[in-house]
DNA sequence: TATGTGTGTAAGTAGCTACTTGCATACAGT
DNA sequence: ACTGTATGCAAGTAGCTACTTACACACATA
């Protein structure tokens, strides 16, 4: 892993500890091991280092990926939904930075809001899909199952460890109710096995 | 209203739009049309004002009731959840920034919770209420459905703005719906008027 | 008229910030 | 052995930050 690199890895590090104004150079330099001039002869600036890292970040591939054709739905969405909770969960830090940032900062934000929209699209065709191929008839739109499966995910994973107390337990099977309950406001039927 | 109201008020505000590192006491006593000296000598220093500021801001009274018994689950929870995004959407700007500066300032976070928390049981207790007076025989967690909603919420409230694109059309229609698909996934039947 | 209270003004302190410059050094390739 | 490249180190600059001190003034009350 060369300086460069490791400049990066410690720029979001800091930067999801401290925000933007409490990303000193000093402490990235610190944190990447590194001399603070460095920083200056790759990056140039603090704002042009920041601008990068989060990009970088925010451009990880991620996902499981839903099927085109679903086959068990809740078991599709609910492994699918687990590793979204973990992803957000893992991040949870540098999002609610950069959701700070938002007024200050809106180019951050354009880079972190991706990931969320993607994954909002691609609940919405599976919704989509489970209609076409006769999981329900319901008439729902697909974009209101979407939004609502993406927000309590995402109140999940940045709220569990914030108030623990409005959040229901175990945490294990939180996201495999939140399915079932949002299958079946949409129409789907269990697959099998009882209870 | 006098010096120290119009200084708080201003601290609120220039928080809201900078966060804590940003808002200099330059910025809060221009921003109140107060002297610098001024603010040190009401509040000794910037961390005691902002601390002050943010938990007088948090602890406003709120909101829209949900009845003890229920009379029309969906009308009710339909009026009350429209006010509490409304709420969190006024107040988004704050809220971002608490959640922000969860690490490094955790005090400020114990009082910016409190507010959903109260709404997360409140909406946890409506649904207790609504399988106790027989609208519903699911045995599903009424903290699942409390959380979905309240997540839901929060989620619209706080990134519509910033990813309209993600949420569902038009803005005036969303809540109904959610309210909608989550009383049918918690089994609840719909009152009267058809579609 | 005298006095206290609230506020503004001017100036200053010590510390931190991003960023620059100049020089030393270690190491790799030729 | 020579040279370029990557890095560290020491020092410095200009600006901002929270906060302090000392003084002036305006106004209300006694």
């Amino acid at each position: 892993m060369d300086t460069r690199d490791q400049i990066l890895a410690a720029a979001t590090t800091v930067f999801s500890q401290h925000g933007f104004r409490g990303s000193t150079t000093r402490r990235i330099a610190d944190a990447a091991g590194v001399n603070e001039v460095t920083i200056f002869r790759y990056f140039g600036s603090k704002d042009a280092l920041l601008e990068e890292a989060v990009r970088l970040d925010s451009t990880t591939p991620l996902s499981g990926l839903l099927p085109e054709v679903p086959q068990d739905p809740e078991a599709e969405l609910t492994s699918w939904s687990e590793a979204i909770r973990d992803h957000l969960h893992a991040k949870r830090s540098l999002i609610r930075k950069c959701m700070g940032e938002l007024e200050e900062r809106p180019e951050m934000m354009l880079c972190a809001k991706q990931a969320p929209v993607r994954s909002t699209n691609t609940l919405c065709k599976y919704f989509e899909s489970l209609r076409k191929h006769g999981f329900t008839q319901d008439e729902s739109d697909p974009m209101v199952a979407a939004t609502m499966l993406m927000g309590t995910i995402f109140h999940d994973a940045m709220g569990r460890e914030m108030m623990p107390e409005a959040m229901p337990k175990p945490q294990s099977k939180a996201v495999p109710q939140y399915v079932r309950l949002l299958l079946k406001g949409i129409g789907v039927k269990r697959k099998s096995h009882t209870q």
